[in-house]
DNA sequence: GACACCATGTAACGCGTTACATGATTGC
DNA sequence: GCAATCATGTAACGCGTTACATGGTGTC
């Protein structure tokens, strides 16, 4: 009885090893479900999950067309280099969906910055203070740059937007949440910026 | 008279090549910073930053040891296995110190579970549901736990722990903003519950 | 009896970054 | 004239993960 599982399992084993599918091969193919999409174009969009670069991508794509994941499309152009236009095929489809609920890895963060943080108390306040207005420079320009996507977004597509139907969904979704964590990133760093300010008057206080 | 430029950046050049710090290794000084500690403490204690195992962190502490920016001590234990504890040289922090203030790298996310959010249309709205309630849950664990710390420390230190001064502001600061980026992602999750909603309604209401 | 915790290490492999390589067009 | 944008690729290297290895103590 059991032996029919144990079959299932090691085909699904087998293929899942012949295609060596990571993150980063569904995040492909979840992109070409919006529009088909060249691989410097893919690159470009990949910014709303993380920043893969194209010497990641291209090599990559290769494989999920050998694999019958996705297809691809030379396209000639005049005055800019000629590009492959790929698409997902049936295959790729069927693959995602099956993948889409199954559980997530934990994420995976390493950000410099909060190291300097965590060892904030090795400089004078005036330096810790430049460090956090800074970030929250950094961040503010990335929250601009988030509100004219979302804007642009909900021009072109209006409430349908909100559907789980529309092909934009996801997107629109993970800009949403993008612009709720940078700002709630910058609300933190004025949260510090308060405390470092305290500790500044209470020194001038026992002055 | 450039040439002095020439030789500085050189030797600078040959010292970060010999060390080859990258940001964990200043993650571990820091860390090292607040209290010695042993490999297997900072494996544990490097979860606010990020997941670092200890494959990784036991070659670079010995390595931070050649580098003479860490010293140890053998620590004999009954009932337990043997440790070594680490602690910080003057040189380490120096070198900390120095970096502390040089700007950040841009952080490093990865996260599957925002692919499957983008990719959600694929799914049924029940098992979309599924997913972002499963979300929740797990993130409702992570914040419950952060409380947990944020009240011992409090209760530990007191008002203290506000104060830039504090061998533990770094620490503190850091676990304030897991804490509001956790509780933001979990507002995220319902408001994507209630557009999934909204569409269920809607189909309904054609019914 | 199995599992989790404490504690340290090494080896192999795969993913991701940096750098090398090419080339036409448009804007400052 | 220089940099940026569009467009695709390869090669080398280093970082990080998984797995292998050991072994005592305490808990279910």
């Amino acid at each position: 009885m059991s032996i029919f599982i144990y079959i299932i399992l090691y085909i699904l084993t087998a293929i899942t090893w012949r295609m060596n599918m990571n993150a980063l091969g569904y995040a492909l193919l979840s992109m070409l479900m919006r529009k088909p999409c060249s691989g410097y174009e893919l690159t470009q969009l990949l910014e709303v999950f993380w920043q893969a670069k194209h010497s990641q991508v291209y090599p990559l794509l290769t494989k999920l067309e050998q694999d019958g994941l996705v297809t691809f499309v030379h396209v000639q152009q005049t005055g800019k280099p000629d590009k492959k236009i790929y698409s997902i095929t049936d295959k790729g489809k069927a693959l995602l969906t099956q993948w889409v609920s199954k559980p997530s890895a934990p994420p995976v963060i390493r950000d410099e910055f909060l190291v300097r943080a965590y060892a904030i108390g090795l400089t004078d306040a005036n330096t810790a203070k430049r460090l956090f207005h800074e970030r929250i420079f950094s961040f503010e320009e990335k929250v601009a740059f988030r509100k004219v996507e979302i804007e642009r977004m909900q021009k072109e597509h209006g409430s349908e937007l909100e559907q789980i139907t529309c092909r934009h969904f996801g997107r629109y979704l993970l800009f949403q949440r993008k612009l709720k964590l940078e700002e709630e990133e910058i609300a933190w760093c004025h949260w510090v910026l308060g405390l470092l300010d305290n500790a500044k008057m209470k020194v001038n206080e026992k002055k």
